[in-house]
DNA sequence: ATGCGTGCAAATGTTTTGCATTTTG
DNA sequence: CAAAATGCAAAACATTTGCACGCAT
């Protein structure tokens, strides 16, 4: 059970360690933190809750590096959902439960996870057909959620 | 068929005119060039397409005051595709033959327009389903271009 | 004439970089 | 011990805001 659940930072380390790179402090918990988010993660909101959660002081340059190494190596996607900041979530495997796109409130800034076979579906055979070398994809819906539209 | 082509900028000049904005070079500078675009463009990309093309010289604000206002009202929808940077679009009706989505070379930054019908299918229905009151999307895949591909 | 639109410069907020120090292998 | 990882502070970015001036209505 908690195998299944920490599949992913397990995996991220273990390719970190076959890429070369050494085993620091700041890496090991931010690579925790993010396996255990259910939507996706600002670089800010990651320094916030390791300093509140942990009591680990991890400096900001350090994150940003190991976020962008995470990128950089596929294991993390970055997500953008129009607001200005990146986000980050783990990059699991297309057909696995956890794989999933955004929903996004342009009213009070709230972000929501769903997923969609069909959806996925339409990407796949989509990107079977284009001139690329398709390696990751993501979908955001915008528009106004329930509660928005009740208080306007 | 000029008024085909330029049904956008036209549309926006009267909704903006509608929602009581008066009438201005940098407004209406800003809304031409956009409107010829192919694809998206970041505020930078456009000061410098309007001080080289035009030779007039638009003040950095007004662009993202113009870009904020037509974002606002609908005309215009805000594109990320993972590099930091807004980019912006005419905002055409999904059915319209110019709506397209993105796909992203990670290895040079280039934007490529697609479109696919199965895609905009599984998102209507999507969109029926869910919880929000969804007013926009957009796809991104990401990958590797052609070139970029035979660069490695 | 009134006040919106504009341009400039300064402020803001996020992300990146340089460098000294600590940690890892 | 050498090289990589880290934290801090400063820099680099895109974007936003404040304000004085000019133009549209």
């Amino acid at each position: 059970m908690a195998s299944t659940q920490h599949a992913w930072s397990e995996h991220a380390l273990e390719r970190l360690s076959d890429a070369g790179y050494r085993r620091g402090g700041a890496r090991q918990v931010v690579i925790e933190l993010l396996d255990e988010q259910p939507c996706a993660l600002s670089a800010l909101d990651i320094e916030d809750r390791l300093r509140e959660r942990e009591g680990r002081r991890v400096g900001r340059a350090s994150i940003y590096r190991v976020l962008d190494e995470l990128v950089t190596l596929g294991l993390l996607s970055r997500v953008e959902v129009g607001d200005g900041v990146a986000r980050y979530e783990p990059q699991r495997p297309h057909h696995e439960h956890e794989h999933h796109h955004h929903l996004v409130c342009d009213g009070c800034g709230r972000l929501e996870p769903f997923q969609d076979d069909a959806l996925e579906r339409a990407i796949r055979g989509l990107a079977a057909r284009v001139a690329f070398d398709v390696s990751d994809h993501d979908v955001t819906l915008h528009g106004c959620c329930q509660r928005c539209r009740s208080n306007v």
